[in-house]
RNA sequence: GUGGCCAUAGCUCAAUGGUAGAGCUCCAGAUUGUGGUUCUGGCUGUUGCGGGUUCGAGUCCCGUUGGCCACCCCA
């Protein structure tokens, strides 16, 4: 900033290019503060924003408790062997890696990308501590060294709820159903979104049925999930070695027929009265190897937005991460706060509700505006009283005019002022929005404010 | 990783190759104890960065960085 105002100042003035050049030289080898903006796909968070976030993760929260889920942490840097345990490959290669920098020949850290392997290893050590089945949740920030695009960025807060340790469909209902009171506590609706249901094991079944050997299943899936975009030739192409046609797989996809495996899923919505929020589509594959039975994703009914949560059964991969010390089936999902943000934005009635919360956030309830700055060691003592109490309370740090305090007030979003000033002992409140007022002792403020 | 569009004041945006502007925000006033309006005044720019063409570049050309969109990918 200083940099720029004295080239400013400089500018008019009638140097010799040589001079010029010399100052500017000498100017940029100073210690000025540059410019410094943010990596890409990574955010500052002003208080506006700060907010707006604040209010995704406290619904989160909120949600997840009341359906019972208990909340779960972990290192923010975790080993890069963690990782590479589970997927390696080229998902190594899209992390932020983590070594000190007086040890620069060894990188052994990772910011965390993702949260399964590390409640994989927390759930392996002390799996006997806990009562099953276990209904965990956490809010972690993630790193992906990704190019990012609308929906994704390379730092973003993802909730994550897990059920460990119950085979039961039961438990897939009981997720589901928290997925879609999680976007409800947002003011979504059926008309915003939508759970896409499918089935793993309907898969397994169809490929084993046409002859398909269990070896070759991952290809086979791989195959599947691009079947919807892929132009049906080449999709015939490449099913061609394992004997089945494109239109066969497109034909299954689009039958909306429950498997024996998601009738009772259904049931447990409907029972719940959240049927209206899902449909059977067996588009949805999930790329990941590890997805053993029901798997889901969300997506908005515009689908302006990528997914907004996607997860699912994954009933031996904790006891693959843990070389067989426990052997737990599991479902989960996760949703992210980026793509949710995009959606909230769009949806006006949703928009409203983060709008009423927000305005709940307000710095400041009580304004003292001090009218005689010989009362303030009396205003002083007042404010301190009514914090104490557990109000939130503002006023002016320094001497200004009465009518920029009620500015200043009302700035703050205030709801009331109290005026200390020639009536002390007396004070008068204002009510802000009413402008009514009413003089009091200040021994009687804290009882007259606390309504 | 590929292709297209874009980058000017804190924000939103102007400026036929010829002296960089407006609105909003912010700050200060309108005779000294009452707020959203109004009026007046003030601050603010290495036109993302680096090179080139030109008498002269915010404007044209090349490079680079960053952003947006579509593919690719998506734990």
């Amino acid at each position: 900033m200083l940099h720029r105002r004295i080239l400013a100042q400089l500018r008019g003035a009638a140097f010799p290019a040589e001079t010029w050049r010399t100052l500017n030289d000498q100017l940029s080898t100073l210690n000025f503060p540059k410019r410094v903006q943010t990596l890409p796909g990574f955010r500052d968070f002003y208080p506006d924003d700060c907010a707006r976030r604040n209010y995704i993760l406290t619904k989160w929260r909120e949600v997840a408790r009341r359906y019972g889920f208990v909340e779960y942490d972990g290192p923010v840097v975790e080993s890069l062997a963690l990782y590479e345990k589970k997927s390696g490959g080229e998902l190594v290669g899209q992390m932020f890696t983590v070594g000190a920098t007086a040890d620069p020949g060894v990188l052994k850290g990772a910011l965390r990308p993702e949260m399964t392997p590390t409640l994989a290893r927390m759930v392996a050590a002390r799996e006997r501590d806990f009562k099953k089945p276990m209904k965990w949740f956490c809010v972690p920030n993630f790193f992906r060294h990704e190019r990012q695009g609308r929906g994704r960025l390379r730092e973003f807060y993802q909730l994550n709820c897990d059920i460990i340790g119950e085979t039961s469909s039961s438990a897939d209902a009981e997720l589901v159903a928290v997925l879609i009171d999680m976007l409800r506590g947002f003011g979504l609706t059926p008309k915003d979104f939508v759970v896409r249901l499918s089935s793993r094991t309907a898969w397994q079944e169809f490929f084993a049925g046409a002859g398909g050997k269990p070896e070759d299943e991952y290809e086979f899936f791989q195959i599947v999930d691009k079947a919807e975009r892929a132009p049906v030739e080449k999709t015939d192409e490449q099913l061609r070695k394992f004997g089945l046609t494109g239109q066969a797989v497109l034909d299954f996809m689009h039958s909306k027929v429950p498997t024996a495996e998601l009738v009772p899923v259904i049931e447990g919505l409907k029972s719940r009265g959240l049927e209206g929020f899902v449909e059977i589509d067996y588009a949805i594959v999930r790329g990941l190897a590890y997805y053993t039975g029901v798997v889901f994703e969300v997506f908005d009914r515009s689908l302006n937005e990528r997914a907004l949560a996607g997860g699912g059964r994954y009933d031996k991969l904790l006891s693959l991460m843990s070389d067989g010390k426990v052997d737990l089936a599991a479902l989960g999902f996760g949703m992210g706060d980026v793509v949710l943000a995009n959606l909230i934005d769009d949806t006006p009635a949703a928009k409203a509700a983060m709008e009423a919360w927000l305005k709940e956030q307000r710095a400041c309830d009580i304004y003292v505006v001090i009218a005689k700055e010989e009362r303030r060691p009396e205003a002083l003592a007042l404010v301190q009283r009514l914090r104490d109490s557990g109000q939130r309370v503002d006023f002016p740090l320094t001497a200004a005019k009465v009518g920029k305090q009620f500015q200043t007030a009302e700035q703050l979003g205030a709801t009331r002022a109290v005026l200390v000033g020639d009536e002390w002992p007396q004070v008068k409140i204002k009510i802000l929005a009413t402008r009514e007022e009413t003089v009091v002792p200040n021994e009687e403020l804290g009882a007259r404010l606390s309504g």
